[in-house]
DNA sequence: CCGAATGTTTACAGATCTCTGAAAGTTCGA
DNA sequence: TCGAACTTTCAGAGATCTGTAAACATTCGG
């Protein structure tokens, strides 16, 4: 059963490792994990910081990052006065979701370019191609998260 | 006429900053960016330490990211002894297609974890939401974007 | 083969990022 | 309004990352 725990913990250290490498920050993908592990409903602060081996300000930091993205949520906790921080529904969609104005930004990116460059040019039919790329990614991926959404809620019944 | 290299330029670096921000490293970034908003066809690594004032090792080392991941490619210079270096052609959806493999890691953990809480367990649920929603992305996003190499190829036509 | 022209690797210095620890701030029950 | 229980902020130490310079490797014309 501890050997249950331990791979559960060493499971979520490795996830946080994946995502650290494309580019979220250590202890906010640590705390992410920790989350999304946990045997427990919600964790505290406290939780955090003794399960991930750091200090409070580092779980306040994290915690900060995550809740904008909308990948946990605070949670009142009636009879505590401590903060119960929980792996939201649905957080990988939304995730997936806010990569939407990454698109977003890359389209732009192509579009000022080509602005300077005109669409008759070597970076302008290179620049073409990215902007109907992301164009097209735009707008299909809204889509299918919506899908993946319905279908899953649809399973749920 | 300068006017507009300036503008392709700072565009260049603007999205050079938009990359580095969302993980790629500040310099492969950068290298990248200014192979796709060049007007040349094709840049020596010479020309791309003069653009971007770093050193030759520096661009070595981005070259070397670079490459494996399809986004630029070494082209041979007949009659020149230097590599010269160009940003492919549908290097966008390549990029995103190895988005495919991350997908496939998050589905990985998302079984590993399943496997050491069981399904039925508070971890077990919110794993298996998690497994069925990368599963889902890693069918569709491969389709989506031969969908998208069809369109763009037909439309070239 | 030699040696000039390039490309690659690497030790190290500087820049940057990230945590900790402690102080400051907030909240809430009494 | 006080003070206990927490959380947030922040300066600074430490760890990490990054780019340079120079040594080393490779390539190719002659």
């Amino acid at each position: 059963m501890d050997d249950r725990d331990a791979q559960l913990r060493e499971g979520a250290e490795r996830l946080a490792l994946t995502l650290t490498e494309s580019g979220m920050q250590r202890t906010t993908a640590r705390v992410m994990t920790a989350l999304l592990f946990s045997q427990q409903e919600t964790m505290t602060a406290a939780d955090l910081c003794e399960e991930l081996k750091i200090s409070s300000g580092a779980v306040s930091g994290a915690v900060k990052q995550l809740i904008p993205t909308g990948m946990i949520e605070r949670v009142p906790a009636p009879g505590s006065r401590r903060d119960h921080y929980r792996f939201r529904d649905h957080a990988w969609a939304t995730l997936m979701g806010n990569q939407n104005t990454l698109l977003d930004s890359m389209w732009n990116a192509a579009a000022e370019g080509i602005k300077a460059a005109g669409k008759e040019s070597v970076a302008g039919r290179r620049l073409d191609e990215m902007q109907d790329f992301y164009g097209f990614m735009q707008r299909e991926m809204a889509a299918l998260i919506d899908k993946w959404r319905e279908g899953y809620d649809a399973g749920m019944r």
